[in-house]
DNA sequence: GGGTATTTGTCCGTATGTATG
DNA sequence: TCATACATACGGACAAATACC
């Protein structure tokens, strides 16, 4: 309550109302014993009158004793009655509940590694570009174009895939452009086929514009693709180069088929290469669009390899695609922020980024390897490592006869946080618990603890 | 220029004695730019007055442009406007071809003062945010708390908007945030008013839900609320304290009339307040949340005070949508930056937002009556000003008989870029050309060129 | 290199003189 | 003479930033 704002009519002295309108405030307990009034000035300011003219209202309060004046520090409320039970104040009570069983390890996927972050490169960037002139503009609806160029030549180098500048769209996050991509695509196509299991946010974004959900079955070894002639959906989203959440990449052949598919039926492939840069084995696949580029929209994110909270995603639209979109989207701001965008241009041109994910590909196949060899090691027969080649997790299934529920709530008493994965699954549920452990914000040795933890919290 | 020692006589006021002689210190190069002013105690121990004198005198520099304040590192002279160079050398060679017109005066609207931009304090803060664990985690889906309560705070101090942070969500933009209230309101509500002239952005994001759009005739004395009951939609879209664009602020007995209808009619009223800080004449009336906060549905930004390109926009919901919100959108990602948010949290927190307004209405308040008195003078009987009272742009009639296109292409060949309005009119046109000129990111030099150019440009 | 003293802008309440009716 | 309102000016207290040990 700094101060407030209330309108003063003529005729009636104008430091009356003042004092009236606090009187009523104090009264009716909008503003509580011992706060702060807003100070002379800034109420003088707020309601553009003189400070001699709010100070006579506040020495009426004052004589009133509702309020009182305390030196060069401001004027509070006073205590209305002396009521003074109000005040047995015992503030350490919540703290208590709060940290019954602290969580030591979280296995949170989609966090990111804190310790390998450069910071004082993004900080030195992100400093200078506040200082350019460009910064103080709007944004371009579609992303800035300096990002865009550097998204272009970085997809080509790392994902084969070839496209203009101008075919990327730039957004917030993969799940507000699958928005966006909806509301373009419900008019002509009704229904979308998505994996099952499958990314939740994905499936929201679709629900959202109502499309009828047709799903395809996707297991350990992938998808069941023979499925696909008998589904009647002409669109597809699906995530290739690591399944969500499986985490088997597709093969060539699939990729071919689902390319025909698609060619075939007119329809769209939506890939979502959402964590395509962290392969640890052997080379990564092409993306789909490096395939072909007429029916495949590519979706590609920063925020799985870099900072979750700096909203970037981009996206690669064919030509079919990219009009459509412009034409519906020229009227609208881009939603995402210009100066991130400028920041992270300026961080790939200077090759930071893929320096950035060369060495974060390295931090997180140690993280991976470690995990992957406690969990066997600890485990043995009573798990399986699923997704284990690539990305920021692995899910293990359990073999202990165990709900999902429990093994969370379980682990979660040893203080170790783990995560479901039934979430994903629509209608191929898998017969045992699958359990989700990401590593990305865990060292080495909070791996470790975290495994043996959870071997206690399970029992085996 | 440590001891600067002058003389102060009696008669004139301290502080107007003091700027005017840093005045023409500054103009007459004795203080080069980006050089320090005496610090504020130096300069009020010499010359033996108060620090609050030498402060008058200082901030009244800044709102002119002379120097800008840079946290507490000190005052420091501003460049002056590059007139004496642009006759002088033709720099590099690209300039060449692009400046076959050069743009030297651009009256765009949207853009905001740069040399005052907080920009030390700004870095310092996102600097430190960017050390802090939290900055590496996703983003609360409807923004993250510690800005929420801000905002409310800020919201009942400024505009007497009394909410819970809960009920406040934040977005990117105020279009991205139409457009998910357009989703959540379209089941019933299949019409909405909107102002005309009035936002086009709101008219394009109510447009892409199909919404049937009645439209409200607004004239430069105000809405014409008489039509009000005629119209069959329940929703309605206005910008209260501002008018979109005419400038108009709604009365107290309009509002009233507003929130009555709303109530009888079980509809909402969508409230954009979107450059409501900067009132410059009598005090702000309160936001129409202020009076009822059943029917009111109240959007806020950062972009228009602060930076546009920073993609922070809020707004508060009445219980009634606000369930109906998060239902919808709880599995839906922020589109804002979660370094963003905290950063502006923080920015608030210290209390350099309600500063940097005080300050920035001060500045604009200057640019506005130079502009306001420069267009008095050189055009007399020509044109009138239209809502001069407050916002960053006027408008301007101008009784010329000639087209809108006429009048920005020959201000175009003057090298001045002015902004046309016919895009807001819908059916409410208007007999003559009406001019927008933004006036945020001009100088008082700038903006006096200017209008001399435009002078000449339209021949009057 | 890390604590400490100083400098800096900024806020605070306040006092005085003056201009209206 | 009085009530009301404003413009001008004062110095104490504080926290961030910087300089100095």
């Amino acid at each position: 309550m700094k101060n407030t704002i209330f309108i003063l009519k003529e005729g009636t002295p104008k430091y009356k109302q003042i004092y009236e309108q606090f009187k009523s405030f104090i009264e009716r307990g909008d503003i509580l014993p011992d706060n702060p009034l807003p100070s002379i000035r800034q109420l003088a300011d707020s309601l553009q009158v003189s400070r001699n003219t709010t100070l006579m209202a506040y020495e009426q309060l004052v004589a009133e004793g509702y309020i009182r004046g305390e030196g060069r520090k401001g004027y509070f409320v006073n205590e209305l009655e002396p009521v003074l039970f109000q005040n047995t104040v015992i503030p350490p009570h919540k703290k208590h509940k709060e940290t019954v069983t602290p969580v030591q390890i979280d296995f949170r996927a989609g966090s990111v590694d804190q310790t390998n972050f450069p910071l004082e490169i993004w900080r030195r960037i992100s400093n200078k570009v506040l200082t350019l002139r460009e910064s103080f503009r709007y944004g371009e609806p579609f992303g800035e174009v300096c990002l865009r160029e550097q998204i272009a030549a970085y997809l080509f180098q790392s994902r084969g895939v070839k496209t203009e500048p101008d075919a990327i769209i730039i957004g917030s996050s993969t799940q507000q452009m699958l928005i966006h991509l909806g509301q373009i695509l419900k008019d002509e196509f009704t229904g979308i086929i998505i994996e099952d299991p499958g990314y939740d946010g994905a499936m929201e974004a679709f629900r959202f514009h109502r499309f009828t959900i047709e799903t395809l079955p996707v297991y350990e070894t992938g998808a069941n693709f023979s499925k696909l002639e008998k589904l009647r959906s002409r669109l597809i989203y699906v995530t290739p180069s690591h399944q969500s959440p499986l985490g088997v990449s597709m093969s060539i052949q699939q990729r071919q088929l689902l390319i025909h598919w698609a060619k075939n039926k007119n329809g769209f492939i939506i890939e979502d290469d959402y964590d395509s840069e962290f392969r640890y084995t052997q080379q990564p696949f092409p993306a789909l669009a490096s395939i072909d580029s007429t029916r495949v929209i590519y979706l590609g994110n920063f925020s799985k390899s870099f900072l979750p909270g700096i909203r970037l995603s981009y996206m690669v639209l064919p030509q079919l695609v990219l009009n459509r979109y412009k034409n519906q989207f020229l009227h609208f701001e881009s939603t995402s922020s210009l100066l991130s965008q400028l920041t992270m241009a300026k961080f790939m041109e200077e090759g930071e980024w893929n320096r950035h994910i060369k060495r974060m590909r390295l931090v997180y196949k140690r993280k991976m390897q470690c995990l992957v060899s406690e969990l066997k090691e600890h485990f043995k027969q009573s798990t399986s490592i699923i997704g284990e080649q690539s990305g920021l997790y692995v899910l293990v299934k359990v073999h202990l006869n165990r709900s999902e529920e429990w093994l969370i709530e379980r682990a979660s008493i040893y203080g170790v946080k783990v995560y479901p994965t039934s979430i994903y699954f629509i209608k191929n549920h898998p017969g045992e618990a699958i359990i989700k452990l990401g590593f990305s914000n865990l060292t080495c040795d909070e791996i470790q603890r975290g495994v043996k933890l959870l071997k206690e919290a399970w029992g085996c």
